[in-house]
DNA sequence: GTATATGCAAAGGGTTTGCACGGTT
DNA sequence: AACCGTGCAAACCCTTTGCATATAC
């Protein structure tokens, strides 16, 4: 009995290793994660892991579809299973609180880049940057400097 | 006679310096580019000037919004002159290249999030990414780590 | 047994910061 | 004269890489 992600590593040619599943395992169990964060949630199980091989797996992963990353803005990307509905992310530039939108709202816009412009959007890929409703209209100072 | 950018430094509490002047004269030349990009074109004038002048004074400069910046990717971001056109940036994940569309095309999704998520967008802050005409569908090797 | 994965440490890009000096006001 | 802005060097975060060892196949 050989589970699916067993199943994409070995077709792709990659070996299953304790540290794949448990990186794979750490994505969905935190929904969304930077690498630094994945590697706490690792290292809850095997101390030893290190961020080299969390990144190296991370990329092993993305490449057989099983997981996938999004920018939310200057530092770390997050990381999502690829069976978490796809979303997008709205980050506040005001207060850094990051919401998010079925990916939905943007077909006719992601439609239109297509025709008009013969380019495929992925609107996951990168989040969505503004200005949430309590700040809208505030000053604002930046406080994350994560735009 | 008072130029238009050394009344928008003064009114906010901000020196004029010969580095200011370049820094933005760099930005507007060049049309988009990076902090390293800008160093360069204002060491062609002045060649002592430093890049951590060159980040602060385009924090300045954004302050005062004579200045704004895109991420187009894992790398530096690009800045530009408010007076340019904004646009949307069009990342192609397979071949990297940049294109843009006219932010007009985003309206109504823009329209949406804030009608329905109460978000205010700034649609030109983070490009898009996806496929271009000549590379959708092609097997694709991410030839530049700018997802 | 052999090729691939891993851990470790070092290096890399991009950006920020502390400090003393110099320039703008 | 007072304060802001600059250059310089060091430090920072995030990520990648070289190499020897360990492990999946």
């Amino acid at each position: 009995m050989n589970k699916d992600w067993e199943q994409r590593l070995r077709t792709h040619g990659f070996r299953i290793t304790p540290q794949r599943q448990l990186v794979l395992e750490a994505v969905e169990h935190l929904r969304h994660g930077t690498p630094e964060e994945i590697l706490i949630e690792v290292q809850r199980t095997a101390s030893g892991v290190n961020l080299s091989t969390v990144y190296r797996t991370l990329e092993v992963l993305e490449d057989v579809d099983l997981v996938t990353h999004a920018h939310i803005g200057h530092g770390a990307p997050t990381y999502h299973a690829v069976d978490e509905d796809i979303h997008i992310h709205l980050v506040c530039d005001t207060c850094g609180k990051v919401s998010s939108a079925p990916s939905a709202i943007a077909d006719a816009f992601i439609a239109e880049l297509r025709s008009e412009h013969k380019f495929v959007t992925d609107i996951s890929h990168m989040a969505m940057h503004g200005e949430c409703e309590s700040c809208f209209g505030v000053p604002g100072e930046d406080l994350l400097r994560n735009t």
